[in-house]
DNA sequence: TTATCATATGAGCAGATATTCATATGAACC
DNA sequence: GGTTCATATGAATATCTGCTCATATGATAA
């Protein structure tokens, strides 16, 4: 779409066919958007420490907040955030809604992740 | 720590047991932020367009520039932001930098990813 | 050295977001 | 029915973050 601007270099760096490559290769917006937002939802303190607490069992909300130690208000303003995301799936038990991960998927991003942080150090 | 505070509820949904399994099992509190950063730096929609860019080359940033249709200095400074989080490698190769993922991990997170949002449809 | 090119950085602003407080919903039991 | 308990939600605020503009750095070439 808009090629080569004003912006780019004119010499040794800027490899038109390379680009053109690439371009064709990458993925169409909608899903890179999708993608960005997944990240974007798993990237916070409170949502990780939620997942990583559903990594091990389903929990109502009322054991992740004793898990959390913070407030129920918060913590199911954070579920709903990671259901909407369909990052977690919720079910109802008596008075009580019982969450856990998604699928399988959520899984191995946390396992991935906690790989990539910890062989940093 | 802080065990069952006044928030907890006090019927068949609190389970002291499994709360206190969990809470062991969960990684620490340093782990869980490195993580929860990881995370939050994959999950914007600049970065990710940088990413599956140089998922399939290595490439300068005056390429990305072209790549992405941004100007140069927001590149830049995202760049610097995966840089600073270990998720892209930079070399420099005369007057250019090349950037290009950091390890088999960050493939994997995007792979996975993409999986996830594309099963959503 | 001086000029030029590719990249990096600092400050400032505009938009996004996590928490708190107060209240609403909705199921179970009397 | 009405009450209690577990969870959800709306509004408000304080904090964070990505982009732009201007400028700095650092390497190459003349």
């Amino acid at each position: 779409m808009n090629g080569n601007n004003a912006e780019n270099c004119r010499t040794a760096c800027f490899h038109p066919e390379l680009v053109e490559q690439v371009r064709e290769a990458m993925p169409g917006e909608p899903l890179q958007g999708d993608l960005a937002q997944l990240f974007k939802v798993l990237g916070d303190h409170t949502r990780i420490r939620i997942l990583n607490a559903l990594y091990h069992s389903e929990l109502c909300v009322c054991d992740l907040t004793s898990i959390l130690g913070m407030n129920q208000s918060a913590v199911s303003h954070q579920l709903r955030v990671l259901r909407d995301a369909k990052i977690v799936r919720s079910r109802k038990l008596g008075k009580n809604v019982l969450y856990s991960l998604d699928d399988s998927h959520i899984f191995d991003l946390i396992r991935v992740g906690f790989e990539h942080v910890q062989e940093g150090k």
